[in-house]
DNA sequence: TTGCCTGTTTACTTAGAGTTAATAAAAACT
DNA sequence: AGTTTTTATTAACTCTAAGTAAACAGGCAA
């Protein structure tokens, strides 16, 4: 069962920051694997193989750069996302940085707000999740006609109720947490209560009619037919 | 069904602009191909097939007159447009550029809006070019004689409200979002009130008194017999 | 000039999407 | 069992987006 958004390793030599950039990702459903030094990172790596790795320039033992030249430098981590954490603003570094392959950079002090968005924004890129219309069985989910059809009869979804069971439809079995729906459809800057997404499910599962929802309860919902 | 309005490749060795302008772009509708340097360029573009290709001119392994040079000497990249990005505002660059063959050039730092209106201005050139008599069912929309039939009978149409209708009718079923609506009908530079489009849609609906607009609220609006 | 048409804005109304809050039900935990 | 936590189900409320009518400015023709 995929139940992941994504494999990240975190390397690092602050524990603080290990914490808080594990927190945050573990929370909207990413798989994360940390590393203390260039080293253990560079040998984490190659053997847990993250879509995306976050690297600290200065590190003991590797610099982050040394770490993101090795990997560049294998065949296996050509495609592999990396972010580098820059502790000074040095525009430099940034640069060195991105020219040795890195997809972007944070500097700190890290905001896990920021730092998410581009998580996201990177696996988003890789997901290629553009509209595409969705056939699971005897229904169809069209987001360029934002329409929904069970046995070929239309069903008139809003646009949040849309939204929603696009997001899960589009990867049926897998567990979506609250955080990451709401992250997905409403936006990691609002703020809407507990039992609104609650209430939107509801109205998917009655004008469905069909129970194609499932609770997970404790974690969140998934989509199955 | 040609569901996008264009496929655009966009090169450029600064991950931060190649986001911005691909978010800009996929916004509006249009399919999105990047690329990091000039080789990679050119072999995507060879690849995908591209109706616009933005190429930075400092590029690593290729400069971006360079690949334009490339491109050109191919038959299958003459009526291909092309767009320089700049970096300096220098002048015998760009002109060095638009004489290798590129339709328009911008420099940075770069406005999104501006880039924009400069994309949907030489996309518009070359759709305008394809105006087509639509005939869905009963009613018939000739864009050369600026004529909507329904059920034979004559029905004038000012010219925004034929417009709307014709984009609309283009692609039955498929919703457009305001803003596709706004760029398409008015061009992205015009700025008009949020309640205009409404107006006009409401035209439409009175001359032609048959129910085919829909409207998708918070959405946009699409044509449907 | 007047008058008509188009395109746009303004102001008001309306519908209904989206949210909340309150209560009930269902798991999970002791 | 009882207690706590989490979700389901409502109904009520809020507030935004779209509908509508009217008015206004500019253009063009008679």
């Amino acid at each position: 069962m995929e139940t992941t958004q994504g494999k990240v390793l975190i390397a690092d030599d602050e524990p603080d920051i290990l914490e808080i950039l594990k927190y945050n990702l573990s929370n909207e459903g990413y798989e994360v694997v940390t590393a203390r030094d260039g080293d253990e990172a560079f040998e984490k790596a190659k053997r847990t193989k993250p879509d995306l790795i976050v690297l600290d320039i200065m590190m003991p033992k590797k610099t982050g750069v040394e770490v993101c030249q090795l990997l560049r430098s294998q065949s296996a981590f050509k495609e592999t996302m990396i972010i580098f954490l820059t502790a000074v603003n040095d525009e430099s570094t940034q640069i060195k940085g991105l020219e040795t392959g890195a997809d972007d950079y944070v500097s700190k002090p890290i905001s896990p707000k920021v730092f998410m968005s581009r998580v996201n924004a990177l696996f988003r890129r890789i997901n290629k999740a553009e509209a595409k219309v969705l056939k699971i069985e005897n229904l169809t989910i069209d987001p360029e006609r934002f329409l929904v059809t069970l046995d070929n009869k239309e069903i008139i979804l809003a646009k949040k109720e849309f939204e929603l069971l696009y997001l899960l439809a589009l990867k049926p079995g897998r567990v979506f947490l609250r955080n990451e729906i709401l992250n997905q459809v409403w936006g990691n800057d609002v703020i809407v209560g507990d039992r609104t997404i609650d209430v939107h499910i509801r109205k998917i599962r009655q004008k469905l009619g069909v129970d194609c929802i499932t609770t997970v309860k404790g974690v969140g919902y998934k989509f199955e037919l």
